[in-house]
DNA sequence: TCGATTGGTTCCAACGTTGTAACCGCGAAA
DNA sequence: TTTCGCGGTTACAACGTTGGAACCAATCGA
């Protein structure tokens, strides 16, 4: 409440006010024993900057906002942790928003809430367009993450993201080459999200690749990548008539894969003997299943480190950028989902 | 970039800019003439407040910030949730911060970002000792989570939490309903938190009450909450001497639990039958885990919205208010992993 | 008719900060 | 001696907003 101010600083000081306000910002010109005078008044008095008094003056305040879909989604949730972390190293504070991947949340986060407290915005879409983003990317720093469905002349704001193509191309092969010849897909959505769209084309690449057949049955639609979504997908695929029904499946998300591992374990099929099982996202929630989930583990660490830098580059900037597309590498953890057998976790 | 201010809309609507401050605040004494008239205005260029120059000026931001030590933790996910969704009915926005537990950052968010860009803060605290938090709660709205390890009388802050002594006392009474006597308590932490210690006080409380001895060796210690953790505390538990070893198992979380889980996996224990596993938070986690986990779950939504009641009416209040301890209620969930079997989740 | 009241609007100052320009010594160059 | 440059400091204005007081009709009661 009582918030101590530059003015209380200087009188203690004995100087004036603009004099400390150049002490606590490091600019120069200023004497070596002033500076301590003054530093050691701020730390008595306990003084901090008021950060919207900053940012009204300047229009920088040093944070910059994370918004994702979901927080309990443990893919995001560790994310969040590697782009506070990338942040802090360049002095910048990370505010974390939840959008529900509701559209307008989605807009008025870059625009509303954004545009006049945070210095920039880093977004991971789900509902909104690429178009609406675009416009305001060009007059406010915005770095998208994941979702880019148009074609790469298009770009209208930064970019960072893995080749969800490869990634799914990637697991699925590895399904493939464990002899299963009835793959299933969890994770088309209704929205025809991007995301999905580039991990079912990746999906069907590495069938064609292995000389299998894609079965629409067994690509069924969902609503949300959350567990349930992949519990009941998984439980419909199990109920399919002999010679349709899947021996594995490959989840868009490692959260529908659990739903799907629940699902099997519920109608005691066995995993990966019955149903073998792949996916996405690499979160520490798949590594600790039962058994252990094969996942292609995007370089998440990569991922908020190209966009923090991205973002801080464009805040920095006077001048208008052009637009960047970053991809983070990804690897394939092939794990007890798949391979069977029980491995210890550590050592 | 190009922002919309009063002056503009005042400029457009042929009014003074006070004016047009009075309609967008929805004050009194405007005539709905003028008021259309403005409104129609803010639409045209698509006003928005500037909430840095707003909270510069009254003091209010309408942002209040919720603190929690680990954002990767299901628990305090789903927390953040329900507290969105109720500041969001109250019309306040939550920015969501992550403190690693570190008490130096808890401190930090609570008088530095807090003080000076935040209405008011709800922190789960957990490096922080009490007292430090009661003098920033004296003059800066805090409302705390869980963590009260002083007694009644010395309340310094509001706190929102659940009957920790009670809610272990029912899990663990659950596990030796079960006939089991060789219960083990996985939780006691290093650092000897509020959270760890309460729960102790219940885990031994059961016993006594089951007739069953408390035996030391079947409480280790641990460092985090983390999944980690309770596979490597479980492993040792199930590695020492037959008449020794547990026939179950109270842990302090669900992450520690899961961790737990995944060692009786790798060591090739059934559960229930060989040990039996419950905990304490009721993550959508420990739901979907196979076997889906017997867990205390405390009521999130309404510590969620005695929290930001709470710190509404104290942001609200121009006196100091009272200090208030609400406490949330709390049920049991006997699931597989105590009853056994296998359970479809939805219907 | 006049003063008082009321509804509606405007003017002014201030929140805490920083950019710009101005100021003031002092030593160096002319 | 004067002038210039420069390190170090200060005064002033402004960022966008809102609280308070002032202002200006118009209406009302006496």
């Amino acid at each position: 409440m009582t918030a101590v101010t530059l003015k209380d600083v200087a009188e203690r000081a004995g100087v004036s006010i603009k004099t400390v306000s150049n002490v606590v910002r490091n600019a120069p010109r200023v004497s070596e024993a002033t500076r301590k005078r003054v530093l050691k008044a701020v730390h008595e008095l306990g003084y901090r900057p008021n950060p919207s008094a900053r940012r009204l003056r300047t229009g920088h305040s040093g944070l910059i906002g994370l918004a994702v879909p979901d927080l309990a989604t443990p893919y995001f949730a560790e994310l969040a942790q590697h782009v506070r972390a990338e942040a802090a190293q360049l002095g910048l504070t990370v505010l974390i928003e939840e959008t529900s991947g509701d559209a307008t949340e989605e807009l008025r986060l870059a625009t509303g809430v954004g545009a006049s407290l945070l210095d920039g915005v880093i977004l991971s879409p789900l509902g909104v367009s690429p178009d609406e983003l675009a416009a305001v990317a060009s007059e406010f720093p915005l770095v998208l993450l994941g979702e880019r469905s148009y074609e790469r002349d298009q770009v209208g704001a930064d970019h960072v993201l893995i080749d969800n193509v490869a990634a799914a191309r990637e697991a699925t092969a590895h399904l493939a080459g464990l002899g299963r010849t009835r793959i299933a897909a969890i994770g088309v959505d209704r929205q025809a999200s991007a995301t999905s769209r580039q991990r079912l084309e990746g999906f069907q690449l590495a069938l064609h690749e292995a000389g299998v057949t894609y079965d629409p049955r067994l690509a069924p639609s969902i609503k949300e990548f959350d567990r349930r979504n992949g519990l009941l997908a998984m439980r419909a695929l199990a109920a399919l008539p002999v010679g349709v029904r899947p021996d594995a499946v490959f989840c868009f998300s490692d959260l529908l894969a659990v739903g799907a591992q629940r699902a099997l374990f519920e109608a005691g099929s066995h995993i990966p003997d019955d149903v073998a099982v792949a996916s996405i996202d690499g979160s520490d929630e798949a590594l600790y299943s039962t058994p252990s989930l094969t996942s292609v583990v995007p370089d998440k660490a990569a991922i908020a480190s190209l966009a923090v830098k991205c973002l801080a580059a464009r805040i920095r900037s006077e001048v208008p950028l052009p637009f960047e597309v970053h991809t983070a590498p990804h690897w394939l953890r092939a794990r007890e989902s798949t391979n069977g057998g029980r491995q210890q976790l550590f050592r």
